[in-house]
DNA sequence: CTGATTTAATTCACATGTTAAGTAATTAAT
DNA sequence: ATTAATTACTTAACATGTGAATTAAATCAG
């Protein structure tokens, strides 16, 4: 048993709680615009008139394949996005309509104050510095260990 | 719309990625013993004869209380936990039983294996820094912003 | 001591995470 | 060109995340 980190000094503890701290920065506006940070993700990741399919907007948004097809369900049903024709018949290719484009502007408003105050509580370079380590972490782990 | 920072660059995915790239160096042999890696965070959080009520429980390892309700059926079905009697008796105070300390021994000795290796691929001191600075961002979002 | 309030868990309902299996379309091999 | 292998996505089944409502026990106000 012996030589356990503290609980709290764990690499997957403070991640977790660091990243539910930054999460809940943005969950109630989210959740004010009758979505789930989740689906936030994925209208972010579309904004701009960007199409994509499946498996690259998983990728960005870092969601697995089953969540993102209930996902894409969802809001295709609430009319925030909408299927294009893709040469690749297996593949689902999907952009925001023009609601998705409108709701995206509206919510991306209140986002911004919110980064931007994060940025300042904690320090632009040091959030600078944090990503870049997370980023380089990443790096590091999906390649050797 | 305009300035959304690059999406890769963005805080909250960049902790998404990091944490799964982490995860994932240890969900393979947490499952192999059976278990998923939250229930593991609560294997752990009890090992060495620790009993904690729900509560306590629940914010070491950063489960919501309807997740752990959860969690204690299942891993008390299957003998890992068992329940101490509480003077309060709104708690469920619970600690590991036997099999429970043996299932922590045993696969706490391969987790130390993948954690040495983490550090050893990114760093003792950067590894060191990060946790630091993870649990200086929380407390900074929790207490202003 | 009785009723109102607060606290600790649980339950409910739905969204998502996770793995495995299944389906349809494309590509590769012969 | 026909079969086999691969790819992109979906479905299924179960575990967890999440917020709201509920229940039971303790505490507080009078």
């Amino acid at each position: 048993m012996a030589d356990a980190p503290r609980y709290d000094d764990s690499l997957t503890i403070a991640l977790l709680r660091a990243r539910e701290a930054v999460t809940a920065q943005f969950r109630d506006h989210v959740a004010a615009g009758g979505m789930t940070l989740t689906q936030w993700r994925v209208i972010r990741a579309l904004a701009g008139g960007t199409e994509l399919d499946t498996t690259t907007l998983a990728h960005r948004c870092v969601i697995l394949a089953p969540s993102l097809t209930r996902i894409i369900k969802t809001l295709e049903g609430r009319g925030l996005i909408e299927k294009v024709p893709a040469r690749d018949r297996r593949q689902r290719v999907v952009r925001l309509t023009a609601d998705g484009e409108a709701m995206f502007t509206e919510m991306w408003a209140v986002s911004k104050t919110r980064y931007a105050a994060i940025e300042a509580a904690f320090g632009r370079a040091e959030m600078f510095d944090l990503v870049e380590t997370l980023n380089r972490l990443r790096a590091v782990l999906e390649e050797d260990v």
